[in-house]
DNA sequence: CTGTCAGGTTGTAGATAGGG
DNA sequence: CCCTATCTACAACCTGACAG
């Protein structure tokens, strides 16, 4: 048309309409075709309120191929775009998160004397050793096509339609039918022929066919108002608030066989829902809300999502931060966040990483979580608020690990190595019962919770319980990081000589039920510092254990608080007579030694600068239970004299 | 001006995993 | 096997923009 109508364009465009009271009750507006149905407030409990149906098609495209409503060539077009201030704050590429430097509250009176930094290992990272982590909407969950009763239904009205629904019918109409009898017969889906004899059908009855079972859906074919393509659509009631309802048009997926509704966009050609969307995209973000100006406040996200094939990359990044958006919006921590804001925070993106792989995704997750971990124990004097709820704990990627802790001012390492005779306190409410006669003769108590650790020559894991025995603990019904572990390692193949890793359930403390997850937190923690720091088994003799890796494989943040790290470093000298500390990282001292540390990262590969002894080598460990019954005695009555609870008896059983 | 569309929000049930 | 916390999916609700 004109097309020199622009005078006419941003003149208008700012009027706001004036938002209309959709409640007042007149809308019985006789739409295209709503005759029916619009006694209100007549009928009692669930009246069908006013209603409007939309605008259905008579007939389809005239160019359109056979089995297909729009022409060949018709474009996808942009959704039409809006300005919100959600929307303006998603656009906003020179957004940039507070900084956050870690600075110790008591002022560096500690030079830099520490005798080791974080262990870099070399090698692949060993499968029981491996992130693990099942929150976010993965690849194993989203595969899942949901046998939502309408999905179930649309399929029965359309194969109906088309006079396919003979076979299948009765299974279809049984309640209980199984997902995979529904879903696994006939599964070649619609021929464009009978796609064609559906929309035929659907036009003689006049663009609109009741979906059966389900009153006031109807299966239409309707134009989109804004692109002008052409769709076979679930036409669904909305309900409104005050009563009113509005229909609305959700596009089917196109993809043969597949007939849900959700996720599917009205803008593309051949919409297709989450699952059918060619590409998935596994992505992390970084999220912060937009307007806070004063506080780092920061939280993770992890989920999947699908684009169509050939996605540009803005368009690609758009979709990710609306979902982005959507997803974080329910994560309760965030919400308890918002409760506190008077304006509605908006989450805006500081970091986003896509793979299409979903274990590269969780250690992606696992990597950022777990600097976020360390910024909140970082006992440093700048705010900063930590959104996670779950930290999946990094490992394998002990060299990032380091260069993300010291980009933020953190040096984690080995302050120095405890002398025999110092006497260490026990940190955490309750008493220390590891090497103490009291340990072997606990006994079940209410109100009172234990602590073990369960070790083996190269790893060791920490839980809580209520009762002081373990007969049952590895017993391999459970899915927690230590009976992966056995389960992992046992069923692998060893060379003559070597045998699987013997695991030893050892008691390490009691406490008050109250504080046994918060306790156990901390364990856990102190647990996986120890393996950055690349520290061996404690229980076991000298040389007789390997830099050890830690099996929890989470743990909840909100049970960290202020002065955790205090707690976790007196744990560490206590378990591992080591002291560790997070050292101020400065950026001079950086360059200064630059090279030296180039070099050293380079070619750090195992080499580790302090250590005095050799790295343990399993396959000289000729400790096993089997065949060499000094080893577990050595184990049990090393130089610390360790008595290790009840466990005897709850080990011998492989 | 009016009603529709779609993005943004919110609330809830069910699944899952990790604890014992 | 049971219990609990968490997250997802779903569905409903709210609202701004814009087409007609």
């Amino acid at each position: 048309m004109e097309e020199e109508g622009h005078s006419s364009g941003e003149d208008f465009v700012v009027r706001r309409p004036p938002v209309a009271p959709m409640m007042e009750g007149e809308e019985e507006v006789a739409g295209p075709s709503s005759n029916k149905r619009s006694k209100r407030q007549s009928s009692p409990t669930h009246q069908t309120p006013s209603v409007k149906l939309l605008p259905v098609e008579k007939k389809k495209h005239p160019l359109a191929p056979t089995g297909y409503l729009n022409p060949p060539g018709t474009k996808d077009t942009e959704k039409r775009k809006s300005v919100t201030s959600t929307s303006s704050a998603r656009e906003d590429d020179d957004f940039e998160p507070i900084p956050w430097y870690y600075f110790p509250e008591e002022e560096g009176e500690i030079q830099d004397e520490g005798s080791g930094g974080i262990y870099i290992r070399t090698g692949e990272l060993a499968e029981e050793f491996e992130v693990r982590y099942s929150g976010g909407a993965s690849e194993s969950r989203i595969g899942k096509i949901k046998t939502e009763e309408g999905v179930d239904l649309i399929r029965k009205t359309i194969l109906q339609l088309v006079g396919k629904d003979s076979p299948s019918a009765p299974e279809l109409d049984i309640e209980e039918s199984s997902p995979e009898l529904i879903f696994t017969q006939k599964e070649e889906g619609l021929t464009d022929d009978e796609r064609e004899l559906l929309f035929t059908k659907i036009f003689e009855a006049g663009g609109r066919v009741p979906v059966v079972d389900k009153p006031d859906w109807n299966l239409i074919i309707h134009k989109a108002p804004t692109t002008g393509i052409i769709h076979l659509c679930i036409e669904s009631m909305r309900r409104q608030a005050g009563g009113d309802s509005e229909y609305r048009a959700y596009r089917l997926c196109t993809k043969e066989n597949c007939y849900q509704y959700q996720r599917t966009t009205a803008s593309a050609v051949l919409p297709k829902c989450l699952s059918h969307k060619e590409t998935l995209i596994n992505t992390v973000m970084g999220v912060t809300p937009y307007e806070e100006r004063n506080t780092l406040v920061r939280i993770h996200v992890k989920f999947l999502n699908s684009v169509r094939l050939n996605s540009s990359d803005s368009e690609t990044k758009h979709e990710t931060k609306l979902h982005m958006s959507k997803t974080i919006s329910t994560y309760q921590t965030w919400k308890d966040y918002c409760a506190t804001k008077e304006v509605h925070p908006i989450p805006k993106e500081i970091s986003m990483h896509h793979y299409d792989n979903e274990q590269d995704a969780l250690k992606r997750l696992a990597l950022e979580s777990t600097i976020g971990m360390m910024m909140k124990l970082a006992p440093g004097t700048m705010p900063f608020i930590n959104l996670d709820a779950v930290i999946p704990f990094s490992y394998g990627m002990e060299d990032e690990i380091d260069t993300r802790l010291k980009e933020l001012g953190m040096h984690l390492k080995i302050l120095r190595k405890l002398k025999p005779e110092e006497n260490v306190a026990y940190p955490f409410p309750g008493q220390y019962l590891l090497g103490t006669p009291a340990a072997d003769t606990q006994k079940p108590e209410k109100g009172t919770a234990f602590l073990y650790t369960i070790t083996s020559r190269e790893m060791w894991y920490f839980g809580w319980s209520d009762t002081p025995d373990f007969k049952i603990r590895l017993d391999g019904r459970r899915t927690d990081g230590a009976s992966e572990y056995k389960r992992i390692t046992e069923a692998r193949t060893y060379p003559p000589g070597i045998n699987a890793p013997t695991l030893t359930c050892s008691l390490l403390a009691k406490c008050a039920d109250k504080d046994k997850e918060t306790i156990e937190a901390k364990m856990i923690i102190s647990g996986y510092i120890a393996y950055l720091l690349g520290l061996r088994n404690p229980l076991r003799p000298q040389n007789r254990s390997a830099r050890c890796y830690s099996t929890n494989k989470c743990v909840l943040l909100s049970l960290i608080g202020p002065g955790a790290w205090s707690e976790i470093c007196q744990f560490i000298k206590l378990f591992w007579r080591v002291e560790p500390m997070l050292g101020k990282f400065e950026k001079q001292l950086r360059s200064k030694n630059r090279v030296k540390m180039d070099e050293a990262e380079e070619q750090s590969d195992g080499e580790d600068e302090s250590s005095e002894d050799e790295d343990y080598n399993p396959a000289k460990d000729m400790h096993n239970q089997n065949e060499s019954s000094e080893s577990d005695v050595g184990l049990f009555t090393d130089a610390e004299s360790v008595a290790s609870g009840s466990n005897g008896s709850g080990s011998d059983s492989y």
